[in-house]
DNA sequence: CGAATCTTTGAACTGAGTCAATTAAAGTGG
DNA sequence: CCACTTTAATTGACTCAGTTCAAAGATTCG
């Protein structure tokens, strides 16, 4: 890590205004700012600005580019036969949009800002002929195609919970947690996607999503206004997220009462390498 | 689509008895057998056996390789704190293991065999070299990438129905779809996993997974026989999934009962490009 | 300011989770 | 190869979390 991600944020408003971006930029953004080099300082890529509620891609469409979320967020989005829409991701600063359509034809999702947002543009052809040059980038799209398969993944955890207070309870987490590497507040979380979007993303009733956030506000847990959401105690979601059921479990576990010491996903770090077998 | 998806899966067994196997081979396995050439040919790539219940690789263990699936089958997990096991997917013929380690330090998830198994070991650093000479190779992993990106993002469909029934329907609609593109039946599946496999997979308590199956069974849409089970009305299945809430919706609509004309996976084909906005 | 969308809340029904117990299958060792 | 152990699968009973339907507030947007 070079800068602070808090300034590199910053600049980014300011890379935004001006609608021109580099190659180092879009390495800052990803994490990777180290790796920027005068080399890609000169690389310049084009910025798109999507007003709210406009599609960035439409599903079905070719796949050509892909798109690095530079402000703003966005909700990538299937939509079935029947007209039904799942949310598959909250793509916000940093995330890379159209990673499913990597040497398909077309994207098999699209993606629609849930704000004003802006994208650097990353035509694929182009971004291919520049990595044989600077392996950097080459680099830089495995780590974005990794980083988004083990997203996924971890979607697929958030939607496996049995109870629907522990997956919201987890996306509150994941999405803090995502916040707080980006250099904003981990506790007070701008919510720019519906309640709806939301229960498609966790794949239960929207009605649903209303009345845990206000159990989980009676509890104290968080405070909720419209679309912002604090988290008060977190040790208390994270610990939440352990539990098979909800609410009988959580009282007859009142008792006990002892926070364990895991990071704000609840997952178990992976950076030991385990032995063979 | 150079030979039949059979023809090749036929050969696939022979390379497997002598444990050898070449970047055409694997070329062939992941759908572009067409881009094989004789510099490919040339290139030989370790094979390695997994024993029914052995680990292929651990969650958290350094990323240096992917692997692709040659014979047998595999189960990818990822373990939490609590010890509970989520299953991210099944790996079959053809399938990469590994993905969500591109570009990352250690893997995120780990992968067992459910039978006597094979795989080719591609070593991510020689991949890479490679594909600097042979682009072929450069978009087999790309196109690995995109695929598994996509795949994920199919199965948070398939987890947010909100009916086990629907759930179990979209599964076994998807592997036979899977055993269909590879040449082999897409009614007489022969499942490797157990039922809390499939349980943990789609979100839902095992015991559930038995009942579902022996609804759908009396209903005569399929017919289970331990881990063999023989889809007897894929229309029906298919038509299933469509619905939002199990045998209430699907009686009240049996009346109707009107087929349309769906690929097996329920899903719409995505060929034609739709336009902009 | 009105229309549309989003959000909250209530009531009723039911699907599926949990617990528990039985049966079947698969693996183990003599 | 058979007795034994262990694991997987099925089935039943019960309960409740969450979906569905409905309708009233709150926000946003034109």
């Amino acid at each position: 890590m070079s800068a602070s991600p808090l300034l590199t944020a910053v600049a980014d408003h300011r890379a935004r205004a001006s609608a021109r971006c580099t190659a180092s930029d879009v390495l800052n953004w990803s994490g990777m700012g180290a790796e920027a080099s005068v080399a890609t300082d000169g690389i310049v890529l084009p910025m798109r600005h999507v007003a709210s509620g406009r599609w960035l891609v439409r599903e079905g469409q070719p796949f050509e580019a892909l798109y690095l979320v530079g402000g703003g967020s966005f909700k990538c989005v299937q939509t079935d036969e029947d007209g039904y829409e799942q949310v598959l991701a909250f793509a916000i600063h940093g995330d890379f949009i159209g990673l499913d359509g990597l040497g398909q034809l077309c994207n098999r999702s699209g993606a629609v800002a849930l704000e004003d947002s802006a994208v650097v543009t990353l035509p694929l052809a182009l971004l291919l002929a520049m990595g044989h040059e600077l392996p950097v980038l080459e680099t830089l799209l495995h780590r974005a195609a990794g980083t988004e398969v083990a997203r996924r993944g971890d979607n697929q955890y958030l939607m496996a919970a049995p109870s629907s207070e522990v997956r919201v309870a987890r996306f509150l987490l994941q999405f803090a947690q995502r916040q707080e590497s980006l250099g904003h507040s981990g506790r007070r979380l701008r919510m720019s996607m519906t309640r709806r979007d939301i229960a498609s993303y966790l794949g239960v009733a929207h009605e649903t999503i209303s009345r845990v956030l206000m159990a989980l506000a009676r509890d104290g847990f968080i405070a909720v206004s419209n679309r912002d959401i604090e988290l008060l105690d977190k040790p208390a979601l994270v610990e939440m997220q352990r539990l098979t059921r909800g609410r009988q479990a959580r009282d007859r576990r009142a008792d006990i009462a002892q926070h364990t010491t895991l990071d704000a996903s609840g997952r178990a770090n992976c950076r030991q390498p385990q032995a063979l077998q």
